[in-house]
This record gives C-alpha cells, structure tokens and sequence, in this order.
DNA sequence: TCTGGGGTCCTAGGACCC
DNA sequence: TCTGGGGTCCTAGGACCC
C-alpha cells in the first residue's frame, strides 16, 4: 500500500502575477497577452472563470466574454522561478519528488508517518511551507496511486486538501465524467460518450478486453484507470529519476500570415538559433531536425528529415530547415506558423570524420559559445545569423537546385542503399 | 472571436536487415 | 515467382497536457 501526494498550485500563473502587481488581487485577470493579440489563454483568475473564460480559449473569445478583465502578458521566467522555489520546498520534505510540469508534483510518502504522522497531517505541513517560501496556494491530493492522487487535487481545488482512504478509490471515481481522468480529452470523450460512457463508474463497468478492441493500448490502460490504477504512458514511470528533455522545439505564429521569403527565412533563421542554443546549453546534439508549417486556412505539416551525424549548430540546422521549407512549401502561399523541431540526440562522442570538417565543427563551437555569452549580457536579439548567411544560402540552392539527397529513382537500383553520403562541398 | 507554445506518447506505413 | 516473419529506424500525423 503507498501513499503518494499530488500537489497542483492553484491559479499558478494569475497568482505569481499577482506578487508582482498586488492590485491584480481579486479581479478579473487573465494572463497570455492582449484581448486584441492573436493567442490563447494562459491562465484566467477565479474572477475571470466566473465569466466563462478559461485556459486554452483564445484571447479575443476572452474578452467577448469579460471586456473588463485585466490582460496581462506572460512571463516565463517568473514562472520558473516560483515553480524552482516550491520544487526546492518539495526536496526538503521528501526525496522522492517529480515536477510532472511547471506547477504540479507527485511525492511519494510511504512510510513517512513515523516522521510526519497521517497523511493529512503531513499534507498540511506541506501546505503551510509552500505558503512560507512562495506566498501561493496550492491543493494536494492524497491517493494510493499517483492517478487518483492527481484527480483527487483538482477536486480539492482552491487551496484545499483532500484525502482518499485506500480501498474507496472506485466510490470516488464512480461519479466523476470521463473527462476528468487525465488522457482523457475531447476525442476520447466523444467517442466514450458515443458507446454510452459517460461517468468513470460507466466506464468501469466495461470489461478489459473490450476496451482493448476498441481502442488499443490505450484502452487497456483506460480499464486500469477506471478501477483507480496507475496504468500506461506517463503513470509508468518512475517518480524522482528526472531525464533530460526528448525534444526541443521553438515555434512562431505571425501576427498577420506571410508569404514573404524574406520574413519568413529570418524567422526560420531566429527560431533555428533558439533551437541551437537551448541544446548547447543541454549539451545535446540532435540527429533529427523538423520544420512545422502551417498555413492561413490552418492545414499544418510537419517535414523531418535525420542527418548523418547530430548536430548543435545554427547554421546546420537553419541549412536544414531552410531546405525542409523550400522543398515542401506550397510557394506564394500565405503562412501562419513556422516551428522548428530537434531531437534523437547522440552521444557527443566524435566520429573520424575529414579533419577539415572537424576543425570547421570546433571553430563554429567557439563562435557559438560566444554569441550566448553575448546574447546573455545584451539580449537574445543581440547577435544573429542575419542576412549575410541567408545570402550564402541563397546563392548555392540557385547555383545547384537539383542535387538534392533522396530525391529521384537513383535509390532503387540494384545497389545497396547505404546512408547518404555526407556532402563535402567540394566548390567550397 | 478563431484556434499559443512547449512538450510527451502513440500509431501506422515503408525501408531495410537478418 | 508470389512468398515469410521479426526487429529497428525513419517519417507523418494526431491526441493530450499545462
């Protein structure tokens, strides 16, 4: 039996807002930018909820709704740091803690009462210290699974603590709608609603190996979640073993669509930059390098290609993206978002490649290094591949536009087809 | 009143290898 | 010529979460 607490700050991005302008207290707010902008709702203060506004809802929607909330933009480092400061608060009451996002945790109290006594008990302690160190609120949930313990905080939601003694899991559940289990999203829902599922207890009721037929792996999961069980995808795995990030990913929607090679080549440029620089400062290398395109009417693609070896470079991967673009975009077409995506790393082991090609790799990495540290002094618009380089670009693809790796029959023939050959740009 | 940005996980088809 | 199966990598897309 195991006792694991869920703990959700209430209102996360509002209240941190709130610290900083005291007078935002009790008022309508609403944080993700300006109820004129292009965007979604970030957060919404309980005020604003009362008037129908919520998270994910865009902006203007907001303000039809409450013209007179408070619009505030976002800011992602005062979120980081508060959510470091209760992270540290986390670690001194127990070592097993997961950040599962910026304002959620799980810990796992088993066997802490001798040190803090029944769960309840223990969950005000905590309570009290996270007020102490952050002057936020939070609600904790406390389970004998990680997924009731998290369903279990939204209930106690605002600022509350709630506990559900081991063996009355299914009781609690049974009323709840489908919706409230985590996974459980728009699609899923409309498709459970669709076989008569409407509550968790419906659910419930439905043995596992239909479920298996009608939804896969999922659906086995799904059974498992119905009876309270911490089953399939992120509940699987491990609290306290923090791995690194899998992907890494910037992306820009324009304030008015643009079929504008010049804007959008410098944005695809800014955003590569991004990319390049959060994996120097991971210290990752990515083999797989994505463009995300999507259009005025909303169609999206994504286009991906992996290279031969992984890389950490602007310029290799804005090379990438920019060829990824050309060749996918439907030209003169009006576009709305531009992402550029990085994963598959590799270790940094050095391959034996042409000694040239290695010397040009480091000479880059120093370069590299040193706009961070100017971008750390002066700002992330200080230093900036700029147009000199999509020149360069420009003039190559115009001189040699057909050679392009994986195109054509020449893959097909009686020859083994070994991984493209690394191109060693001879014409220099 | 149109619909952000940063992620994770899953599925599915094709290539390729044994 | 009509005939496998398993495993892995790659790519594209989609559901979902905060």
């Amino acid at each position: 039996m195991r006792t694991y607490f869920h703990l959700d700050m209430d209102a996360f991005f509002v209240s941190v807002e709130e610290l900083y302008d005291p007078t935002l207290k009790g008022k309508p707010v609403v944080v993700g930018g300006q109820a004129d902008q292009r965007g979604v709702v970030s957060a919404a203060s309980y005020a604003a909820r009362e008037f129908g506004v919520h998270s994910a809802m865009p902006l203007r929607t907001a303000y039809q709704r409450c013209p007179q909330a408070i619009f505030v933009d976002g800011h992602p480092e005062r979120y980081r740091e508060y959510s470091h400061r209760v992270y540290e608060v986390l670690q001194g009451f127990s070592p097993v803690v997961s950040m599962a996002s910026i304002d959620e945790a799980y810990l796992d109290l088993t066997g802490t009462e001798r040190l803090y006594g029944p769960p309840l008990r223990a969950a005000h302690l905590l309570h009290e210290r996270i007020k102490e160190a952050t002057n936020l609120n939070c609600s904790i949930g406390i389970a004998t699974s990680r997924l009731v313990a998290k369903i279990t905080s939204d209930q106690a939601k605002p600022n509350g603590i709630m506990w559900i003694l081991p063996g009355q899991e299914a009781a609690f559940l049974a009323p709840l709608d489908v919706r409230k289990v985590p996974g459980v999203g728009k699609v899923t829902e409309q498709n459970l609603h669709a076989l008569g599922i409407r509550k968790v207890g419906d659910l419930a009721r439905f043995d596992d190996g239909f479920l298996e037929k009608r939804f896969g792996k999922w659906g086995l999961a799904l059974a498992g979640k119905a009876r309270g069980q911490d089953a399939g995808g992120w509940f699987d795995t491990e609290i306290g073993v923090d791995e690194g990030p899998k992907s890494i990913s910037h992306e820009h929607t324009f304030n008015e669509d643009t079929a504008e090679v010049e804007r959008i080549e410098s944005t695809l440029a800014r955003l590569s930059e991004m990319v390049g620089r959060r994996l120097r400062e991971h210290g990752l290398q990515a083999r797989t390098l994505q463009l995300k395109l999507r259009y005025t009417d909303f169609s999206t693609i994504t286009r991906a290609h992996s290279l031969g070896r992984a890389t950490d470079l602007d310029t290799e991967i804005f090379e990438e993206i920019r060829g990824l673009f050309h060749r996918n975009w439907k030209r003169g077409a009006t576009v709305r978002l531009l992402g550029v995506h990085a994963a598959g790393w590799e270790e940094g082991g050095e391959q034996m490649d042409l000694l040239g090609v290695e010397e040009r790799h480091e000479k880059w990495k120093q370069t590299m290094a040193a706009a961070d540290r100017m971008r750390d002094k002066f700002g992330e618009g200080a230093v900036s591949l700029g147009t000199s380089l999509r020149g360069k670009f420009r003039e190559r693809t115009h001189e040699n536009p057909a050679s392009l790796p994986g195109k054509g029959p020449a893959a097909g023939g009686g020859k083994k087809a070994n991984r493209p050959q690394m191109n060693t740009d001879q014409h220099g």
